[in-house]
DNA sequence: TCTGGCGTTGTTCCC
DNA sequence: GGGGAACAACGCCAG
């Protein structure tokens, strides 16, 4: 009802006013929102229309700018051939136009006699001014746009108003505002409605004009991709939703600070690549755990798998609505560190070469197969960034944007924020260790054996730190910690008491920033003054995170 | 304006 | 080994 509603308005036509001028042949433009099912999008396209077409734009931004890698690039083609043997089900096909939408649209509106343009709100700001030029191009050419949003369970501008104006800034924050807005849109059901608008396209013509590409006619090497562990599309996303959801008493119990990071099968759905590429609605999984919970005693919020739905609505929400959340300078919620370039370690981040095996092989997993556990995701973002390395997190997006199935702007950017204590989180003094975190769910090392083989003989004793092994055992191993595998490229525990110290200055810095700024906007003066005379709470804070500071940097 | 409680996922030590 | 407290002490937010 709601998504109706908004399409509606979005789109400035009625209902009443789409029946009247009854738009005989759309484009429904994919980008995200690979699917069929719950599409409120193509829905519209196939509305009161015969000829409604199906379009996927390659577009050279993303081979050009997107940092996509190999692994990712198979997911997405994956998908596109599941999408176009879908449509073939409807005696329809997928059409893949290669070049910029701007170039593409105004030519297919004119061959193809388009009158009305659908697509899938995407709150990225590529997207963003993408799809604000390809509306003034429509525009132009008489051609009606609706826009649709399904990639959120909520409208992110709808929630940002209910807000005040501004993104809700924690998760707590965003639940009550999203329990004003009452529980998510229902999916939408559009089987009917697609089949009385697609048309049969002839076969020859269309693979070798939109035929879906290969990896090689991309330029990628298909040797280059790791095993296909998660296939792209929509039939391998409801089928993998459909075998979790069948699993209750597991769906109901689910806490994700208890998943192990380091398992040899994943301990958490992977549910995230499909609904990066919206292969999967989140709005289907929300109401499937819905279906899932009913009478039965389940986790709640935020460690709960609705829970897990809400972060990715949250990071969502506050990316679409900050400036520059994927970089540090001009982003309001995010604290000023002076990170230090070292492209050697970030380099050897990078390729997994620390000399620290849990991040190496979590690194080597995330290179190899595109995806690792979350909170794998944690233990290595803290270590490049505030824990070891003192590496911008900047360079950690880029790095997991490369290498990510699942890589989605809003959270990949939220989560580097997070991990690095620049925004949302702040107590930069929980310090994950690359030794210890690791062994608490594998104790044995088989997670490090499997993704470093160098290491496969270590005793269980040394497996998280090789370096301490006399060398007797290291040469029986065939291994020689220093010249067959790294030594540690910092001290651990040095290195942590070092940055604590140097994120306690930055955040000090930040906060005589906040008060310089009240005080010269000529704001609550009386308590600028009181704090910089010292006394009270305040001040005996502030002192004791001066001597913290002192005692590390002096 | 102040204060206490809380925050998805730290580590170490002790019982 | 499991649970709880200490460690040193962050920002946000409701009351």
């Amino acid at each position: 009802m709601f998504l109706q509603r908004k399409t509606k308005h979005v789109a400035g036509i009625s209902f009443k006013g789409l029946k009247k001028t009854m738009a005989q042949r759309s484009i429904h433009w994919f980008r995200k929102g690979l699917r069929l099912h719950d599409n409120p999008a193509l829905m519209a396209a196939c509305d009161g229309v015969t000829h409604m077409r199906a379009v996927f734009v390659l577009d050279p931004w993303f081979a050009t700018q997107a940092n996509v890698g190999v692994n990712r690039w198979r997911f997405l083609l994956q998908a596109l051939k599941d999408l176009d043997n879908s449509l073939q089900k409807y005696n329809s096909r997928l059409f893949v136009v290669r070049g910029k939408p701007a170039d593409v649209f105004p030519k297919l509106f004119k061959d193809w006699g388009i009158t009305l343009l659908t697509y899938e709100v995407d709150t990225e700001p590529y997207a963003v001014s993408r799809d604000e030029e390809i509306d003034r191009l429509a525009q132009g050419a008489g051609v009606k746009v609706t826009r649709c949003v399904s990639h959120t369970l909520y409208d992110t501008q709808m929630t940002i108003a209910k807000n005040g104006g501004s993104p809700p800034l924690t998760y707590q924050r965003l639940q009550t505002v999203l329990s004003q807005l009452g529980p998510p849109p229902k999916p939408v059901e559009i089987k009917e409605k697609l089949l009385k608008a697609c048309s049969p396209v002839l076969e020859e013509e269309h693979d070798k004009q939109y035929g879906v590409p290969s990896l090689a006619d991309l330029g990628k090497d298909p040797a280059d991709c790791g095993p296909c562990l998660f296939p792209g599309g929509e039939s391998h996303a409801l089928a993998r939703m459909d075998t979790m959801l069948k699993k209750t008493n597991w769906v109901c119990s689910f806490e994700k600070p208890k998943t192990e990071p380091n398992s040899l099968e994943p301990s958490t759905t992977v549910l995230s690549p499909y609904l990066k590429f919206g292969c999967l609605s989140p709005r289907i999984f929300y109401y499937g755990l819905v279906d899932a919970y009913k009478g039965k005693k389940h986790s709640m919020p935020p460690v709960s798998l609705h829970g897990q739905l809400l972060w990715r609505e949250f990071f969502t929400t506050v990316g679409a609505g900050t400036p520059n959340f994927d970089q540090m300078e001009g982003n309001q919620v995010c604290t000023q560190v002076d990170w230090e370039e070292n492209t050697e370690w970030l380099e050897a981040w990078k390729m997994g070469r620390t000399g620290y095996p849990f991040i190496d092989a979590m690194m080597t997993q995330l290179r190899l197969e595109g995806w690792i556990h979350h909170l794998g995701r944690h233990a290595v973002a803290c270590f490049l960034t505030r824990g070891d390395l003192w590496v911008s997190w900047e360079h950690g997006q880029r790095v997991f944007e490369e290498y990510l199935i699942d890589a989605d702007w809003s959270l990949n950017a939220g989560n580097w924020l997070w991990l690095s204590a620049s925004a949302f989180f702040h107590q930069y003094f929980r310090v994950y260790s690359p030794v210890v975190f690791g062994k608490k769910t594998d104790k044995n090392g088989d997670f490090i054996r499997k993704y470093i083989p160098k290491l496969s003989k270590f005793p269980e004793k040394y497996i998280y730190e090789p370096w301490t092994a006399p060398r007797a055992v290291q040469e029986k191993c065939g291994c020689i910690i220093g010249r067959d595998y790294p030594k540690p490229i910092v001290n651990h525990d040095e290195a942590r008491k070092k940055n604590i110290a140097r994120m306690a200055a930055a955040y000090a810095r930040r906060n005589g920033a906040k008060e310089a700024a009240a005080g010269g906007k000529g704001g609550n003066k009386a308590g600028g003054k009181r704090k910089a005379e010292g006394g009270g709470k305040k001040s005996s804070k502030k002192a004791k995170v001066e001597k913290h500071i002192t005692d590390f940097l002096m």
